[in-house]
DNA sequence: ATTATCTATAGATCTATAGATAATGC
DNA sequence: ATTATCTATAGATCTATAGATAATGC
């Protein structure tokens, strides 16, 4: 902790509405649920966000900007795609667990198909096509087995999800415990050679910091 | 086609309620929506369902009941626990993508928490617990890594809803194709020698067919 | 002086019920 | 005769704005 004074009003929105959205999802959750859990009456909220799915659209921003940097930093590396995805999954899903937010109701379907929300949408359809490029890479070189990157891709995906749903509100206490197993779990199923992968692990770990930290 | 007369006002009202909880969320979605897609007034719908909850209830339970029936006849199957593990998951995911609703809106966490649908979550959690067992299963009889069972049910559940989102609202074509890349997928990575798989994936397609009838 | 809060409320929903009318099945 | 639909509406929300009051920063 940096400091004893209180977070700002701003913030503790944004940590509230994170919570509440991934408990009664966002349109179950309403504007009074959100300026109660603050502790501020409902109109309070319009002086920090113009209207509600503002407050989504910046949960939703304060995570897909650095995990666009995140996946950038994995497809820019140097080394065997085996390592640098087995990096990124570990940085993404240790970055993820480790936010203040809630992130579990942020990437509903609906939500994301809310018109007002279509810029963060598209931000997620190219941090979705960057990981499947990686793993293009990697099925190329003949690293992985030849299996749709795209398919790849939203198995990262569903077990960063899953995975995310698990932790439950609070920010992971060891966020790399869980990152690891589901990159070890999608290594042992890409990797042409299964051998490879104390390797890939041993490898992976300076990297995957370095990921973590690229937002 | 078995009729050329239309649907049962009641399975319309399922089938359009569940696209639309798909692409905007149970709580996102009126009443008055519904009954606008399937062509009635709004109050009509209350001659087949109560409440609007008990529209959510009977599309969970259309999908709960078989599912449950699924893995226990994967877990009362003679045989390697490879090759159960296999069969269900091909089942079980063909099974799901044959389903006339749009599945994709039904398991989001804020819906399955209210408590109108506590019946619902506790069938959901059976589940997921026979499918843990199962696994464990293969862990202890060694055919498996060292893998908590609970985190490849989660793994398992995770690919399932994943496929069920790129699937989109429509039953699938060819459920089988998806089904077993899932299955592949997990399969490569929890088992203890990588070099049955040829062998689990052959046995696994007549049982598969038989747990995909089992609901 | 500016910013953040408050109270009050407009206007648009939403779920569910009451009671009238039309359609269906014996 | 029974079941399914319709119109009308009660009562409870919900988001966002208007304008008054309190807190904050120079």
């Amino acid at each position: 902790m940096t400091s004893a004074r209180p977070a700002p009003t701003r913030l503790r929105i944004l940590i509230e509405a994170s919570r509440l959205f991934a408990i009664r999802g966002y349109h179950g959750t309403s504007t009074r649920d959100i300026a109660g859990a603050v502790g501020i009456q409902q109109p309070s909220l319009y002086k920090h966000f113009a209207t509600k799915h503002e407050i989504l659209a910046a949960l939703l921003d304060e995570d897909l900007g650095p995990a666009l940097a995140r996946i950038r930093a994995a497809v820019a590396a140097d080394g065997q795609v085996a390592v640098r995805l087995h990096a990124f999954v570990v940085g993404d899903i240790a970055a993820v667990l480790s936010l203040p937010y809630d992130v579990r109701g942020l990437y509903n379907d609906d939500v994301l198909q809310l018109p007002e929300l279509a810029a963060q949408a598209r931000s997620r359809a190219r941090l979705h096509a960057a990981t499947a490029d990686l793993v293009r890479l990697g099925v190329e070189a003949g690293e992985f087995v030849a299996e749709e990157p795209e398919f790849v891709q939203g198995a990262i995906t569903g077990l960063l999800l899953e995975v995310v749903r698990e932790q439950g509100p609070e920010p992971a206490a060891d966020p790399r415990t869980p990152a690891t197993r589901v990159a070890d779990f999608v290594l042992r199923s890409v990797l042409a050679d299964p051998r490879r992968m104390p390797e890939v692990r041993a490898a992976s770990a300076t990297l995957a910091a370095r990921i973590e930290r690229a937002g």
